[in-house]
RNA sequence: GCUCUCGUAGCUCAAAUGGAUAGAGCAACAGACUUCUAAUCUGUAGGUUAUAGGUUCGAGUCCUAUCGAGAGCGCCA
């Protein structure tokens, strides 16, 4: 929350605590239509002899604070509230301010990367969103921030494209992007098929582990000319990392990890591979029998690279739920090992599907490239206006991949449907952008600048915008603690979908009365400024005309 | 077989560590434009929260069972 419910609840507590009773007094959103906010915290206690006199407390401190102008108790307990508006304009401003009080938190933002070798797909596209998202919401409200990418530049399937290379005679120094797309999948069939490859991308895969030159020459060429592709790629979608680190970059951590983890008896053999000697089921496997690093071998070795390099108070994995159990393995293991007791999270999510809900595939069959969901939704949104230049169809388009993605609780499946999601109507990206170039617009066009306001004259909508701008934080705040962006996505609507009525219920340009227009212009601007900060806070970059 | 996630309006989804009368969008139907860009707004209708029990002042939310859907389950990442 801002700083201005932060200390109220913080103080409301306190009364709390004087009565003996630990409660971490939140306010709620109001379920009456009346009110704009509660507090349920005292519910609980309305049998107590002291009910009364705790109520009667906590009601007076409300008072004192000035935050609300309406303060309505009930027999059952429930604390209604309704915002003072004019009080509250001079303390809320809805920018990184508000939240400079702030304990802070070091985050590292892991995105679980893509495979080198393999084009971008659709199902990348939520981890980029989602973490784009989280990333700059924690931004918003003080916390230091780092983002890996962590690629998958190691394991399988780089020894599968390098059989490959050799068995094909291709000489990697020649080799393009979009030859290496079409290479991965051949050399994936291959893998599964024939036993003599099999053998030699394992091989291969050990080879680099261990080392060996010839082969990280080669692998260094192929990691070269994905990356490039990949930042290419990342331009488009405007997606940025602080770290291009990578599972390769802890390599030569491992031997040593292992070498401890042995030697305190952490992981045991089993059928020739190491396994944890927790006991768990299934069983933590660490390297495969012929000593060869997994998954997460790499994952546990890049626990100690960043807490001997970088630092943190808290990890976040953004990687799709099947995943699950591999996080569970690896934050059990953590502990179990005794790395340390950082705050680590799997920041999970669902599957995109197409409209029907099937896996997204290509007409022929195979994964879908990002790259045409991008080119598809383009063409898409040129159509609605054709007067629109290409760089705002372009901000358009990743407006609606980001907004559509983030609108649903990132955990469940879901559909994409263009044709829903580029609607003009509705929750989606175009709307909100649209509403808000609205309000730029708007206050362009008034021949007065906003100022100071001594008191607001808010008609009835006026009020319901004005209360949901006020609480932006309690949505930030959602979102920032559970790490889901769709409370903020729908936010946006509810403020952009407010704004709209603001617009059309009375005209400003109707309107005589200086300080009548400057009221109207404050709620405007602050509008304004709440639409387009909650934009960054999505990942999405406001338009200045459509 | 074992484990995990989920089941809310015709469709797609919300509902802060259990709180008052379960809310939105789309689609449907009925309205509002010589406009501060109608790319908008207003209104109507739509529910036994899969089913059956349980826990308590109170359950969509917690527990148990059943039915249904999806995902995962040592040498891939």
């Amino acid at each position: 929350m801002n700083n201005v419910f932060k200390n109220l609840a913080d103080s409301l507590s306190g009364e709390f605590k004087k009565f003996n009773l630990e409660e971490n007094v939140q306010f709620s959103l109001s379920k009456l239509d009346k009110y704009d906010l509660q507090i349920n915290n005292l519910v609980k206690y309305n049998q107590k002899i002291f009910f009364t006199k705790l109520q009667d407390r906590i009601i007076e401190v409300i008072k004192e604070s000035k935050v609300f102008n309406t303060i309505d108790k009930n027999e059952v307990g429930f604390i209604n509230l309704c915002l003072n508006h004019n009080f509250l304009k001079n303390e809320i401003t809805n920018t990184s301010n508000d939240f400079i009080n702030n304990k802070q938190y070091k985050i590292i933002f892991d995105y679980g990367g893509p495979n080198i070798g393999k084009p971008l797909h659709v199902g990348h596209m939520r981890t980029l969103n989602i973490g784009r998202s989280l990333y700059n919401i924690h931004t918003f409200i003080n916390n230091k921030v780092i983002s890996d990418i962590h690629l998958g530049d190691w394991g399988m399937p780089i020894a599968q494209i390098i059989s490959y290379l050799e068995k094909e005679n291709i000489d990697p120094k020649k080799l393009d992007s979009s030859q290496l797309e079409i290479i991965y999948p051949k050399a994936s069939e291959e893998y599964s098929q024939n036993n003599k490859f099999k053998t030699r991308a394992q091989a291969i895969n050990k080879l680099l582990n261990e080392g060996d030159e010839t082969q990280l020459n080669i692998w260094k060429i192929i990691k070269s000319v994905s990356v490039k592709n990949l930042e290419e790629n990342f331009k488009v979608f405007n997606h940025k990392f602080d770290y291009w680190l990578g599972e390769s970059d802890v390599n030569d951590l491992i031997p040593g990890m292992i070498e401890s983890l042995i030697k305190k008896n952490k992981i045991i053999k089993d059928e020739g591979a190491l396994i944890s000697a927790e006991d768990s089921d299934p069983k933590i496997l660490i390297t495969k029998s012929d000593g060869s690093y997994l998954y997460i071998t790499t994952d546990l070795a890049t626990i100690l690279y960043r807490q001997q390099n970088i630092g943190y108070d808290k990890a976040f994995y953004i990687v799709d739920n099947r995943q699950s159990l591999h996080f569970k393995q690896l934050f059990d293991s953590i502990k179990y090992f005794e790395f340390n007791d950082l705050y680590h999270e799997h920041i999970s999510y669902g599957t995109l599907n197409d409209s029907k809900g099937n896996p997204f595939k290509t007409r022929e069959g195979g994964t879908k490239p990002l790259s045409e969901l991008y080119e598809e939704s383009y063409e898409y949104i040129k159509n609605i206006n054709k007067k629109l230049s290409t760089s705002i169809i372009s901000q358009l388009t990743n407006s609606v991949l980001t907004f559509s993605d983030l609108i649903t609780n990132r955990k469940t499946d879901y559909k994409f449907d263009l044709e829903k999601f580029t609607s003009v109507n509705g929750k989606t990206g175009i709307y909100v952008q649209y509403s808000q170039v609205r309000a730029n617009k708007l206050i362009n066009n008034i021949d007065m600048q906003y100022k100071e306001v001594n008191d607001l004259i808010l008609n009835e909508v006026d009020k319901q915008l004005l209360s949901k701008l006020f609480l932006f934080s309690y949505y930030l705040e959602q979102s920032a603690s559970l790490n889901e962006p769709h409370h903020l996505a729908n936010y946006l609507y509810e403020i952009s979908n407010l704004f709209n009525q603001f617009y059309e219920n009375e005209k400003i340009s109707n309107i005589t009365d200086l300080n009548h227009v400057s009221s109207k212009l404050y709620i405007a601007n602050l509008f304004l400024t709440t639409s387009q900060n909650t934009m960054f806070c999505l990942g999405i970059s406001p338009v200045t005309e459509m």
